[in-house]
DNA sequence: TATTGTTATACTCTATAACTATA
DNA sequence: TATAGTTATAGAGTATAACAATA
């Protein structure tokens, strides 16, 4: 693990190259570097990051559940709730009654939330051909791929 | 660029095979999953993220003023006052005029800031080395390199 | 007129405890 | 006894406007 690579000096002439050195560090400034850019396109559809993600989990797996959401995305229930009642009072999503367990709440995507998501998913998916601009097709498949084996849990 | 990776569907039966194809999604988590470890491991230290990028860039720029900190680390000046303010009071670092310019402040680091840091630093390149047990060597060099495509300006 | 550091402030994000209704 | 969804709330993190001192 060497820890002094290219990237000698920023800017106004300071030294970055230890910290440039640190995966997390690496991590953290490129997924916001590709979070303002999501957020810029987004805002057409008044969609932030994570409604983005809740209404692509409910679109893929209709009568999902907020458990089930909250599980898949990291985040605690309490800051699930104010989200589900906003893309509900949108009318993106609707609650209905679960199947089997009267405790919890299935989920589903409205016909104005289909649409919605057809539209914003499209422009997600021109977004992630953006950074072909800097890296190759071949280099995003391996970045994807070494991304996920360092958060997902081994298979 | 491929929409469906492999990761076909994860824990609990929920489809997520979308928002793992999206390199924000993907760096988003990834950054999370470092973050956290890196928080357990510096509590010993006090040092949360930010500090710890503080203290390293005023280790490796001595006199380094609060814009210059504000301009590496994408920090907005308003924010910085009250870690620099802490970090003076925790004895880590200094401010002493500037040599030319009345208005700023440069910073350094005291000997028990350089002490910790020297500790912090050691403990971070532990952490860094812990990930090669889900990556290969030359993986790790890969992806750093990518990420740094990704949000530096092009050179 | 512009910039450094600062205050005050607001808004979002994240985290914890505790409640209800079901299981 | 445990779980799904909810409420209330506290703490980080991030954002803007405005000021004093200096350039």
């Amino acid at each position: 693990m060497s820890r002094a690579p290219r990237a000698s000096t920023t800017d106004a002439g300071v030294d970055t190259r230890y910290l440039e050195s640190l995966l997390g560090y690496n991590c953290r400034r490129a997924a916001l570097a590709i979070i303002t850019k999501f957020l810029e396109r987004m805002a057409v559809f008044g969609l932030r990051p994570v409604e983005f993600s809740v209404l692509t989990l409910v679109k893929d797996n209709p009568g999902i559940t907020s458990r089930q959401i909250c599980d898949a995305l990291g985040i605690l229930s309490p800051n699930l709730v104010r989200i589900i009642s906003q893309l509900d009072e949108r009318a993106l999503l609707e609650r209905q009654p679960h199947a089997s367990d009267r405790r919890a709440i299935g989920l589903k995507l409205t016909q104005k939330g289909a649409r919605t998501m057809r539209e914003a998913q499209a422009a997600a998916t021109e977004l992630e051909a953006s950074v072909l601009d800097r890296i190759s097709a071949a280099e995003y498949e391996t970045l994807v791929q070494l991304l996920q084996k360092i958060y997902l849990p081994p298979r």
